[in-house]
DNA sequence: AAATGTGAAGTTGTTCACAGCT
DNA sequence: AGCTGTGAACAACTTCACATTT
């Protein structure tokens, strides 16, 4: 999807498998592959069309309006987060934040509410929330994922360093930073 | 290894593949078949020692010694980053950090000391630094990279949203955050 | 009795090779 | 001539079933 942005951008019209899997650092037959599950978007000879590309991505993947987010757990980490400007890029918003110590000093101006997590269910609720961004110690995840997935959360992009236990219908995506580096120590010893 | 840790820290001694499989959430023969890549760890009847089995994983990702890492782009996510403790738990330390404007606002005080972009070459050498942190923003993380792989990196960490380019023998292990939102979303639409 | 280690079976994912459009 | 779409071949990964050990 950025690659296709991109190409957007420089009002580059069609692009061929071979030159959009290179930007985007996998294979053609991959690519050709993977576009096929959805549809025929291609045109044999020529390639694909970007913005036709780009729009049926959109659509699949649900990002053509924008999502609202809520994070719990106003950190180092959460405020990082909450200052980052490529979600907003990418259709999806926070709109509201939480945590334990609702009032605790942030040295940054905050760009949205911070809630203490008693008001969890009702904001969730009232603005229709579906996914949650976890940025809250190993010890508290558990406790306010349960939260989370009573107010009616199906999607959590958790941070804390623990598997946490969901019901089958919520998705949990976990990005653990230290495992990342232990991965690539891994790897690059010789 | 963060659930044998615990284990550890109460003082557990052997555990089954069961019950670790459990807890770090996949299936019990996965993990047998997975660690006997390795070698024969486990005692029949009995399960694996916890201690035994912990050190072989460390010798294995050689992570026993604490390794050192530096970050460039100290913006947001940046300087959140450089605050959190997770690293240090797992064996790695960020032993410095790089910025175009190195005397730059902070508005916490760091860990480490903040760079210039030309001193990378030189505390890469000195230090012996293997792996690297990009935290810059898209359109200058190519550049960052080349310098970095230049000094002799051979591990990237990278934040930044595009897909870099570096030789075989650099490992890259990219961490997109509103791209783990995009996948959820995908997948929690019913 | 309890639990590992592992060949075989099953499943999923990737690449090839090329027919078929434009 | 160029490039997609796709069945078939290939490769990787996961799970099963059970012999084997303590």
């Amino acid at each position: 999807m950025r690659c296709l942005q991109r190409l957007k951008a420089n009002e580059i019209r069609t692009v061929s498998s071979e030159a959009l899997a290179q930007v985007a650092g996998v294979k053609p037959t991959q690519l050709r592959k993977d576009l096929t599950y959805f549809g025929q978007f291609g045109t044999r000879g020529l390639g694909y069309d970007v913005t036709q590309l780009a729009t049926m991505i959109t659509d699949l993947l649900g990002t053509s309006s924008l999502q609202p987010v809520v994070l719990v757990g106003v950190g180092n980490l959460g405020t990082a987060l909450l200052s980052y400007r490529g979600f907003q890029e990418q259709g999806f918003e926070v709109v509201a934040a939480f945590d334990a110590d609702a009032r605790r000093y942030r040295d940054r101006k905050l760009p949205v509410p911070v809630h203490g997590m008693d008001k969890i269910a009702e904001v969730i609720r009232d603005q229709h929330v579906k996914m949650a961004i976890v940025t809250v110690p190993a010890n508290a995840a558990q406790e306010v994922t349960n939260t989370l997935v009573a107010a009616g959360i199906t999607g959590i992009l958790n941070f804390a360093p623990i598997v946490l236990a969901v019901p089958e219908e919520v998705m949990v995506s976990n990005v653990n930073l230290a495992m990342e580096l232990e991965n690539l120590s891994y790897f690059i010893q010789t």
